[in-house]
DNA sequence: AGCTCTTATGAATCATTGA
DNA sequence: GTCAATGATTCATAAGAGC
């Protein structure tokens, strides 16, 4: 299998290829398909109604070629229309479902730039979903390479309790921090949750992020999520060396997010100039580094 | 229609009596239904694929009782069984939707205090859905009521501009601060989003908040949700006078948060203990009023 | 390099208008 | 009727220029 490339094309066309895709070979997939009526230009746009049709067959290669361990994260999220919020993102988990996929989470993206605007009806979307599906209930998954400083929430939390305060909390309440209190309030890292707040937690090194932001805010090619978002899935599912694979690329930051991150990608895309705009991209990673 | 009070008994049947809950009588509906197969010992718990089925009486009675241009805001989460998260509350939107309910927006609600823990397939469930449902395409919304401070950036931004050279800048540039420019300079306020991040944003009087909070982790009642989240909701949907429903009443969040804000409230809870402990809050708040 | 200030724009949504 | 195009609305961030 032909890793660190970009096809261009059909995506399903090209997922359909057993020589480029063979069964079981993908360790993870990070993608974010065009949503509902959106991209017209570069894609064409798939009408409400259409989408889960549209998408099923696209799902199941994905399925095909997914590692028996390995996990798809799907980024979505449903547009309002005639002031309701559309159905379709939902319609398509319990379809996905029914084709065999677990449905083992959702993540929330909790994002920072929301475009602007007022309505009568509703705020800002600030928050986008990130599925997360799995073939097996047992999979890959590598916490301990997102743990997060301790402080950002337990300040938060406890912010007004001194330790033995704390500790009398813990140990009143039946809590499930269990005996080892001390431990935990010595610990330096802590696991996160399911909500992305990319803002305080400085995943990738800032100055990497800033020349991939310098790149990519090239007019007419925008990134649909931060570098961010595909590195914290890359190192919670893969190890170094493993296979990434974006079935709608983009400019390419989930390729990048791999390359930096010493795993392998794949990517797909239709538009020529997407494409171009990504290489360009992982030329310039190659040669910084 | 008595206002003010809290029955005893169950929802259905209660919703069910027309002299208590006339039709289009009631402004807002928040609350948080015992998830599937949680609250075991206070509601007998609720099998996930009988949930849809155990819901709809209720809400069709909602629907019934919700003014036309009220708002009904449903706080759910659906827990993981088996490794994979559950799908009724995604089935039961779809439903809400066939019985003429309007799916108007899904707010996320990001939790902040939930206590560590750990599984081999996912993090600590830091964030809950705050579905909003309305009758009509147009209803009532009070977004002045919400707003919150501006960014630090509008600081820096507007520090050393003149009115005239701000008009002039917008003029020049294309910059989208719309039409009327001068409410930039001056503008201390904005607009929220649709995530519930209330930790930035004390609504409530803090003391007011620590209070109740300290009583409910005194004690073994479980408040399935903080203070803050009726509040925002009240204030966005109602004005003072107006009356608020909270079918799972529990201890009487919902009604501690309307009487703070002078609207009134309804409740319905079938638990003697929590009613108990809900009207003790109520009388504490009054005395302190 | 580091700071300030300027410029540009992002998976948006609704009401209105015209075909 | 439905559907498509247009205008109006709005917040936050990052690149780029200048010092």
């Amino acid at each position: 299998m032909r890793r660190n490339v970009i096809f261009k094309g059909n995506c399903v066309r090209r997922l359909a290829n057993e020589s480029l895709f063979p069964n079981n070979s993908i360790d993870l997939i990070v993608t974010s398909p065009p949503y509902s009526d959106r991209r017209k230009s570069s894609y064409g746009g798939v009408r409400p109604d259409k989408y889960v049709d549209w998408f099923l067959p696209i799902s199941d290669h994905l399925y095909r070629i997914l590692k028996p361990k390995g996990s798809f994260i799907l980024n979505i999220k449903e547009n309002a229309h005639k002031g309701e919020r559309q159905t379709y993102v939902i319609q398509l988990i319990l379809a996905l479902k029914e084709r065999g996929w677990l449905w083992t989470e959702e993540y929330c993206w909790y994002k920072k730039n929301s475009y602007p605007g007022k309505w009568p009806n509703r705020f800002r979307d600030n928050w986008e979903r990130c599925l997360h599906f799995t073939k097996q209930r047992s999979f890959q998954m590598y916490q301990d390479a997102v743990k997060v400083p301790i402080g950002e929430w337990s300040k938060k939390r406890f912010r007004s309790m001194t330790e033995k305060d704390f500790i009398r909390t813990v140990s009143r309440t039946n809590s499930r921090f269990g005996r080892n209190v001390a431990n935990w309030l010595t610990k330096t890292k802590v696991y996160p949750h399911n909500v992305l707040d990319f803002e305080k937690e400085h995943y990738i090194e800032p100055t990497t992020v800033i020349n991939f932001a310098t790149e990519c805010s090239n007019r007419n090619h925008s990134a649909p999520f931060p570098l961010e978002l595909p590195s914290w899935f890359i190192k919670l599912f893969t190890r170094q060396g493993n296979v990434v694979l974006d079935p709608f690329m983009g400019i390419g930051t989930t390729a990048i997010a791999a390359t930096l991150l010493a795993r392998d990608y794949i990517g797909i895309e239709l538009s020529a100039e997407y494409i171009q705009e990504a290489r360009k991209h992982i030329r310039q990673l190659r040669r910084v580094r």
